[in-house]
DNA sequence: CTTGGTTGGGAAAAGGTTTTCCCTTAGCGT
DNA sequence: ACGCTAAGGGAAAACCTTTTCCCAACCAAG
């Protein structure tokens, strides 16, 4: 009488007319009693959802999607091949879906029109509930027009078309973050050294970065733009430290504050290079907070994190909402970023 | 006469029955006429045709998979949050389905047991045509049963059910390719430096060096076992340049096979940090081919790539042709892995 | 003029579920 | 005994497409 035994895995799925018949009532009975609609005895009900209990009945989806028009399942659309930036995003999507019984659709589209519309197609043939756009850029396109395809769509960490809903990091807020933390350590010379001119983040790092010099009263050097390379976090460093820029003001920096992990990564190797301590005699910040880089620096980094997990969270369940028919407002919301402390910037003065 | 207008995104979808009665047929003559079947004059086939496309109709996939029990899509389960190995196989795995008309359900599991089932579920109930089961370490399993799930299993690049068909990477053939390549370049002294012995893969690519050298009578240096970090590449440095073990010997490594990218950076930082050159000194070569780190390294670093997009690519169509109802021995195939080639071993003594 | 074949197209079932509406029966009051 | 209500359950339509089978009409041959 092993009642809790596992149903037998059929090799052909067991549908409702099949538990009817067993259980000796019409499919739409059965149907009643599984879903708790309809009027029947408590002792029909039970014996119903024994009997599919038992036959290991599941309903198909494809049937229910069809009846209600809601396929509980949404499309995934990326163009970050690499994923640094976009699985956590996806992760957290499909982690805040999982749970109402949605499924995600990954769609990897590259940078080709022909496969974003391939993927597109398929998805609404697929009939998916509603479409998230996520990518390795804030300020970039992906490769396709989502406007009015009849779906809802949500942008995550991409460029959104105008009117539409969008989820991006806070990055003027993260970089206010890590200026403050400098500050409050008591540093007094901070640089900026970050990416390439043609990323608007590095605009809006660069601008919170001013601006909080500015509030505080301390010097603003110009931001340092390169590369999101290593290599140029070497070479900032000689720039700071050995040109006139520094020569000119007569002081060195006594924090960095970097683009990202990986410049930081370069920053703190050329300053032990040239026999600067980091942190004794240098604070750096990284940005990204990309826990394999900022761990395997020596010191350890601190970073700033975009919380992208959550960012996805949240997409993922406005997407339902939208779905669910609750209107939304049009725009781009900014969700915070977060400091992780490591030990690249030692601790205040006097504890 | 826009023949070629853009078909209005239509707020709702239209059906093949709108078609039909717009094009004065059955239902019945309209699918006949789109699908190439059926007979009817060419006249009205090209109407039918006209009115679909005019429309913008495209069949319903849910009703479509519903009449033929194929649902043209694939659950991808994966375990490997971060990706960095996942990821490439994912996105082989979408590209080589997307053309075949497949779509692709991401289910992220970690290694949690309820996530997995919650995700299998799903699945199943969605009418999957078929499984991949892929993860960040090959010995290690997800923590979910596939066995006898009534759809077919792949699982790529983590460890299989008995009696299942999986695709892992060659690590004994990777290791081959590197250790031979040393050779080549005349390297006589070849240290190994890798991950952890609960690891499988450290097995088979020491056991793989080991037989290299035995084959070409180069002396055999014990492998170093440690972490799958930079720090422990540094470490491995001290132990193979200053310990006892070169020492009894009285001859230091001019080659080092380290077991991942991370080991490699580790050491080629040690290397240049004592005074010795890479490659004229030491040759060094990764695995992994983890392009943003081998990238970085001074000079770039040649490493065993694992070929994971083109072993998820294989594991996509073999899916699909067991989905089509063709035999499959069951087993494990292991894939070759490719040497990629940079700077960090030098050039042929004489070219 | 009948027979047989061909051609163009339609009716209906199938796939699995949900939901609306209806029917039967029992219970109750008078 | 009659009428009414409520309870328990079923029939059928709906979702959309594909496919099998069938019908009507037309033509040519006998």
């Amino acid at each position: 009488m092993a009642s809790d035994a596992q149903p037998v895995s059929a090799k052909t799925p067991v549908t409702l007319r099949e538990v009817a018949a067993l259980a000796g009532v019409s499919v739409a009975t059965a149907s009643k009693a599984l879903n708790g609609q309809g009027r029947m005895t408590a002792e029909t009900r039970e014996r119903i959802r024994e009997t599919a209990q038992r036959l290991g009945f599941r309903p198909n989806s494809l049937a229910q999607s069809l009846l209600r028009r809601r396929s509980f399942t949404v499309g995934l659309l990326t163009n970050d091949t690499y994923g640094r930036f976009s699985l956590p995003v996806m992760s957290g999507i499909s982690d805040a879906l999982v749970d109402k019984g949605v499924s995600v659709f990954l769609c990897n589209v590259e940078d080709d029109q022909r496969l974003g519309q391939l993927h597109v197609d398929a998805m609404l043939d697929k009939r998916v509930d509603g479409i998230i756009a996520t990518g390795k850029r804030i300020d970039r396109h992906l490769p396709v027009d989502l406007s009015n395809l009849g779906v809802p769509v949500i942008y995550a960490f991409t460029q959104p078309d105008p009117g539409a809903i969008a989820f991006v990091s806070d990055d003027a807020g993260g970089a206010r973050l890590a200026v403050e933390h400098f500050c409050r350590l008591g540093r007094r010379r901070i640089a900026h050294v970050s990416g390439p001119a043609s990323f608007a983040v590095v605009h809006a790092r660069a601008q919170a970065y001013r601006d909080v010099l500015t509030e505080k009263g301390l010097p603003v050097m110009e931001p340092l733009l390169g590369s999101w390379s290593e290599a140029w976090g070497h070479e900032a460093v000689k720039q700071l430290f050995d040109g006139k820029l520094s020569k000119s003001r007569g002081e060195k920096p006594d924090a960095v504050f970097c683009g990202n992990d990986q410049i930081a990564r370069g920053v703190i190797d050329a300053l032990r290079e040239r026999g600067l301590d980091v942190p004794d005699d240098v604070g750096v910040i990284g940005f990204d907070n990309w826990q394999i880089v900022a761990e395997a620096t020596r010191p350890p980094l601190t970073s700033v994190d975009m919380n992208l997990a959550a960012l996805g969270r949240e997409a993922g369940l406005t997407l339902l909402s939208l779905v669910g028919g609750e209107p939304a407002e049009p725009g781009i919301r900014k969700l915070p970023c977060r400091l992780v402390v490591r030990q690249s910037c030692g601790r205040p003065p006097d504890g």
